[in-house]
DNA sequence: ATGGCTCTGTCGCAGAGA
């Protein structure tokens, strides 16, 4: 089972480069961020083409989230019970077969002064609420997503340029550290332990030529699902292709007659 | 170097991204 997590920067924009790598990487999960688009504009028909279900939660101009799944996505949940999240679409959930997968575009905070970093500290504190509300660490959870932090100095291309630069500043990587140890792993770090892996580059100043990046999209499954991964990676050639979002595609497999076994 | 691109809403630029 493959479970994949693409910042997209835009739906409707990327439409065919998201088909496109689907038609080859074969995912059974993608979960979408950044879609900027509202629910009705986005182009459900496209995935179930391909027979796949979506769910969506989006909004006009940013943010913006979505899964697309081969199998049927019951008990979707939408933001928070009981944070409103400032009306930004950044948060959805749902079940999937025994599977529990929550989908989550973690704010960027914009710099560390900015009342935006006091945003994201508190929506990662009210995920970190969400997860203790609905969920057990016993359970097979994914928490996947574009989660804007860079977690461990090997995630980033220059570790003491960037140390207190917006997504690896201290605070945030505690603040992410302290979410991980409710119950969770780093799927793709199970498989590849080296630097130099990013899933973001930025679009100016030739960041992506000179492999200036950050590792800041991630697929965390609670200890007993990590446990059934089978492999991890991400598709750096996507950054390459003609208008490319700033983030590439990551990806996890897990092995799925287990998954079913354990349910 | 608070920019260097890219996207959206709207047809000038401004806001956001990280």
């Amino acid at each position: 089972m493959k479970i994949a997590t693409w910042n997209v920067n835009s739906i409707r924009v990327r439409l065919q480069t998201v088909l496109d790598w689907m038609a080859n990487a074969q995912p059974h999960v993608l979960c979408l961020q950044e879609i900027k688009v509202t629910d009705d504009l986005f182009p459900v028909a496209s995935f179930e083409d391909l027979g796949y279900h979506v769910a969506v939660s989006g909004q006009k101009t940013y943010n913006g989230v979505a899964i697309v799944s081969k199998y049927e996505l019951t008990e979707v949940l939408v933001g928070f019970p009981d944070y409103d999240a400032e009306d930004q679409k950044r948060l959805i959930a749902a079940k999937i077969g025994s599977l529990r997968l929550v989908n989550v575009y973690i704010p960027n905070g914009a710099a560390p002064d900015s009342p935006k970093f006091a945003y994201k500290l508190e929506f990662i504190s009210q995920l970190h609420r969400y997860l203790d509300q609905l969920h057990r660490p016993e359970e097979h959870l994914i928490l996947t997503g574009d989660f804007n932090v860079a977690p461990e100095p090997r995630d980033v291309y220059d570790p003491e340029a960037m140390e207190g630069e917006i997504g690896f500043h201290p605070a945030e990587r505690a603040a992410l550290e302290e979410l991980k140890r409710w119950g969770f792993e780093d799927v793709f770090r199970r498989h590849h332990q080296e630097s130099g892996l990013y899933s973001w580059w930025d679009y100016r100043a030739g960041a992506f030529r000179r492999d200036m990046g950050l590792r800041i999209d991630h697929i965390w499954a609670s200890l007993p699902l990590a446990a059934l991964s089978v492999d991890g990676g991400m598709d750096k050639k996507q950054r390459s292709l003609p208008k490319p979002s700033d983030h590439i595609p990551v990806w996890a497999t897990f092995d799925a007659e287990r998954i079913a076994q354990s349910a």
